[in-house]
RNA sequence: GGACCCUUAGCUCAGUUGGUUAGAGCGUUUCCUUGACAUGGAAAAGGUCACUGGUUCGAGUCCAGUAGGGUCCA
């Protein structure tokens, strides 16, 4: 056993520790029948991501689940792994090759995801190292990758399952368009925001009236080239007659188009009349169907404007196209008039850039499951916590749209379908997409692939993420999933990751899970995990979220070396209450380290303080103790150590982990190194207390260590080790943290009984303390140590004080403290245990004496009358509790002895 | 437009089923390098719990409404 220095120094016991657990493979996540498993999946971060704050908590609070688990004796297991992020990963590569003045199609298909692959095996998943710094217990031998070949088959042959069962079809339908990735887009990809433009009112003259118009309202005047009609209400009076009349397009080819009746016009919107475009809007594209006016698309997949926009438009960008288009209206007199506008314009996540309504060919799924997943939350089969989560999940399965599961990206899933040779995939009718003859779906291809073509587009990313839970756990493949223990470690126990992807990814998991590794089995078999913890996110001290264009986010790696990995995780997990954002503040985190500091320091003082004794388990350490020989300070401390222990259990019963650290920090700082180490310090000198002291310091250190050690890995580790808690080789997690009521038992069986009231009575001597110092502090004797003190006390008040009389010395930093049986005229305060005085009448401020006095009578008297006035409410004596009644009485007479203490104190000044 | 959340000390936040004089960290003021720790210790100042009404013997806590801020969905 070592000395412990005198600062802890993080970075080189971090880095010896995780090495140390590595290679004795403490993280791994082994099969152990019997044993209650726990198991957590990790959300795959991207694998181009680098480390964020928001990584931090949420892999930290996995870590903290984990640790415990293990420590409770679970058979734990936390898989790691990382996302192909189809359209975050081919920018990056794509980014790349601009810079050598080449696009991905300088390359083509195979020699660009060749190039994709090495960028991934060069520099892809940096963060999986970074979560190592953080402390990360992962199975480090279980990282998956959603394109690793076992996972890419799973992915590939739901898609194949799901189109035998009639869940996936093909459509040409209105699609979110990105032009930057030139990529369909799902829904939840698509963010609506608030953008200021204008709209432009357009008139369009009747070609049966000339000089008659109708009038329009739009925001996208460049679009007029491919109106097919002008809408209107069917019961709208204004244009009851001219219904079937046709006008003119005022942009583009020139041509008539006719006015239609159509009742999803809103009449109240401009003047009633609506331009129906529907290449480029989707509402309109319905209302075109209804009519049948094939729609006119006007725009390139880039965005840009095409020939059917017109000469002056053609191959204009289209927020210059929409531009000129309205110096071209108002050139013509078709344009009345352009105001400032702002409405809500849908975004594309990834690009940052409005989208496009698009009609395209893609593949849809319709999703299974439905009616079980909400099921399988709303009965608790899943929890999620904070609950209300549960209403947002819901609310979205309650309206459901069938997800586009196509992207037109290189990078990803290439859909497992192939066409036959001659076919026009962009013409394909409902019978050929159902006739084998003319559409292959199947995981090996066709056996005669010179016959066919495969589809082009791959999967959306989150179309493989939603089975991660049990692709990561060997499905399908039977030996993958008896080698990988999916019999024990499936359903999952605990998802912590942001309520910003409940939609995207865990509700599209519960579906995933329900459907498929375990048909016919009952649902609480199938859901992929039992609970769901969200974080919150983590914002910046204005309360902006954080980001990289910001540049508001730290890097927790200058963080890790600034306060420690676990300064750090003990801090943010110490701002982040269940349910709520966080607003990041450093010096939290600086507050996580100065108590990693404390602790060290704690354990530093009890090696200095005498010679260890057996700590090797903890029935040796209870051994050591002598009940019989207690104060009541022995007491306390056991006390509030089993307390804080069952509140530890409880927060993590209901996933308070900020409450769980700090109920830590309380105890351990205030409870313990406050008190019972400053208590301790007297008791050391004495050779008949010492031994017990030392055994119970040692007790209380042991099971601290193993409360934080899911918190603050690293320090905890190395404490145990110093302290003598285990042998070579072992590490703390082989030890068994007992929950509170284990540890009472065991004390118990021992011996060990608290004894309550003792432990009761150290509240009258920190009181005692507490005012003797202020007393001290008031007449500038802070720092004096050696004062002496008169007490006028009873004979039972006197044996208090006289029991503990080394240590109360030492605390309130006295001389001596003598009983006396009159302080008056001295300045004096009244304790639980007698009034207090100092022995300074000579030199005494009569004056300021009185006037402390008389001050503090006058707010005594308030709380007198406060709660005489509660006693003499008949209604509150009959109807409170009678214990609450008791209380008041026993305030009451507390308060009135009290006063007349103090008033006694004041007429002998005079 | 619908749903949810928030408003408590200078700042950031706790406050579980209603029950003594509402707490913590940071910051501020004063004092202290006393043998674990100055990454520390001691003491102090600082709050009409957003507002209005209701329920109750009793409301920061429950209910209704108002104002302000935020998030998600349409």
């Amino acid at each position: 056993m070592s000395e412990i220095t005198k600062s802890y120094e993080a970075r080189e016991i971090e880095q010896k520790w995780y090495a140390a657990w590595q290679a004795a493979g403490v993280f791994a996540g082994k099969v152990e029948p019997g044993k209650e498993p726990y198991t957590i999946v990790i959300p795959p971060p991207n694998v181009t991501g680098v480390l964020t704050m928001g990584h931090v908590l949420n892999n930290t609070l996995q870590d903290v689940l984990i640790r415990r688990a293990r420590l409770e004796g679970k058979s734990a297991l936390w898989i790691p792994g990382t996302d192909h992020a189809g359209i975050a990963t081919q920018t990056v590569v794509e980014r790349q090759l601009r810079k050598e003045k080449k696009t991905r199609h300088d390359f083509g298909r195979e020699k660009f995801i060749e190039k994709v692959w090495d960028w991934r095996h060069e520099k892809g998943g940096i963060i999986l190292e970074q979560l190592r710094r953080l402390g990360a217990s992962c199975d480090w031998d279980r990282t998956h990758f959603t394109m690793d070949e076992g996972y890419s088959r799973a992915v590939l042959g739901v898609f194949v399952d799901l189109f035998k069962k009639g869940f996936i079809y093909r459509g040409k339908r209105m699609v979110n368009w990105c032009p930057v990735s030139q990529t369909a887009l799902s829904d939840e990809e698509v963010i609506m925001k608030p953008t200021k433009g204008f709209i432009y009112q357009v008139r369009y003259e009747r070609t049966d009236a000339p000089g008659e118009y109708i009038t329009v309202k739009t925001t996208r005047p460049e679009t007029i080239p491919g109106d097919l009609a002008i809408a209107v209400h069917p019961e709208d009076p204004r244009y009851a007659g001219i219904i079937g009349k046709t006008v003119r397009r005022p942009l583009g080819p020139t041509a008539e188009i006719p006015i239609i009746a159509d009742a999803a016009v809103d009449k109240e919107f401009g003047s009633g009349a609506l331009k129906i475009t529907p290449a480029h809007d989707k509402v309109d594209f319905e209302i075109g169907q209804r009519h049948g006016l094939p729609p006119i698309d006007v725009l390139n997949a880039d965005g840009t404007l095409n020939e059917l926009a017109g000469p002056e438009l053609a191959g204009m960008e289209r927020f210059a196209g929409r531009k000129r288009a309205a110096e071209l209206l108002k050139e013509s007199g078709a344009l009345i008039e352009a105001e400032a506008y702002e409405n809500n314009v849908g975004y594309s996540e990834r690009a940052d850039v409005p989208i496009e309504p698009r009609l395209t060919w893609q593949w849809w799924l319709k999703y299974p499951r439905v009616e079980e997943a909400k099921a399988a939350v709303r009965d608790g089969h899943i929890q999620f916590h904070p609950e209300r989560w549960s209403k947002v999940y819901l609310h979205w399965l309650n309206n459901l749209q069938d997800w586009c599961i196509s992207r037109q990206l290189w990078w990803g899933h290439r859909i497992p379908v192939w066409y036959r040779k001659g076919l026009d995939v962009e013409k394909l009718t409902e019978a050929e997409l159902a006739d084998p003859e003319k559409l292959h779906v199947s995981l090996e291809g066709p056996s005669d692939p010179e016959n066919w073509v495969q589809e082009v587009d791959v999967l959306d990313t989150w179309a493989s993420s939603w089975l991660w839970p049990f692709a990561t756990l060997g499905w399908p493949d039977e030996n993958a999933m008896k080698a990988a223990g999916f019999d024990q470690f499936y359903p999952t126990t605990t998802l912590v990751t942001g309520p910003d992807i409940i939609f995207f990814w865990v509700a599209r998991m519960i579906m995933g899970g329900l459907e498929f590794p375990r048909p016919g089995e009952p649902l609480e078999r199938r859901i992929p995990f039992k609970h769901v913890y969200f974080t919150g996110i983590i914002r910046d001290g204005q309360g902006r979220k954080m980001s990289k264009s910001l540049g508001n986010s730290p890097d927790p790696l200058d963080l890790i070396a600034k306060y420690g990995a676990d300064g750090l995780r003990f801090g943010i997990i110490s701002i982040a209450p269940q349910g709520q954002d966080i607003r990041f503040q450093e010096d939290r985190i600086e507050g996580g380290k100065n108590f990693c500091n404390k602790l060290w320091n704690a354990c530093r003082f009890r090696q200095m303080s005498g010679p260890m004794g057996d700590n090797s388990s903890l029935p040796a350490i209870m051994a050591r103790l002598k009940a019989d020989q207690f104060d009541a300070d022995d007491h306390a401390i056991l006390d509030r150590l089993l307390a804080t222990t069952r509140e530890v259990d409880r927060c993590f019963a209901q996933f308070e982990f900020s409450a769980a650290v700090q109920a830590l920090y309380g105890f351990f700082w205030n409870d313990f190194c406050d008190w019972y180490v400053e208590v301790s310090k007297a008791k050391l000198q004495d050779e008949a207390t010492k031994e017990n002291c030392l055994a119970l310091q040692d007790l209380v250190l042991r099971q601290t260590l193993l409360l934080l050690h899911p918190f603050i890995p690293f320090i905890t580790e190395e404490l145990w080790q110093l302290l003598g808690y285990t042998g070579a080789g072992r590490f703390i997690e082989d030890s068994r943290l007992q929950n509170a009521s284990q540890v009472a038992t065991a004390g118990h069986d021992l011996g060990l009984v608290i004894d309550q009231a003792a432990a009761q009575s150290v509240e009258k001597l920190k009181a005692f303390v507490s005012l003797a110092r202020t007393l001290k502090a008031e007449r500038g004797l802070a720092s004096r140590r050696d004062t002496r003190f008169l007490l006028k006390a009873d004979d039972s008040q006197w044996e208090a004080v006289t029991i503990n009389l080394a240590k109360i010395t030492r605390l309130v930093g006295a001389e001596e403290i003598v009983r006396q049986d009159s302080v008056d005229g001295a300045p004096a305060v009244v304790t639980p245990l007698g009034t207090l005085a100092l022995d300074l009448a000579a030199n005494l401020d009569v004056g300021a004496e009185k006037e402390r006095l008389a001050k503090e009578l006058e707010s005594l008297a308030k709380h007198i009358a406060g709660t005489e006035a509660r006693l003499a409410n008949k209604a509150f004596t009959d109807k409170a509790p009678p214990a609450v009644v008791e209380g008041a009485k026993k305030q009451l007479a507390d308060q009135q002895a009290k006063r007349a203490e103090l008033e006694r104190l004041l007429q002998a000044l005079s």
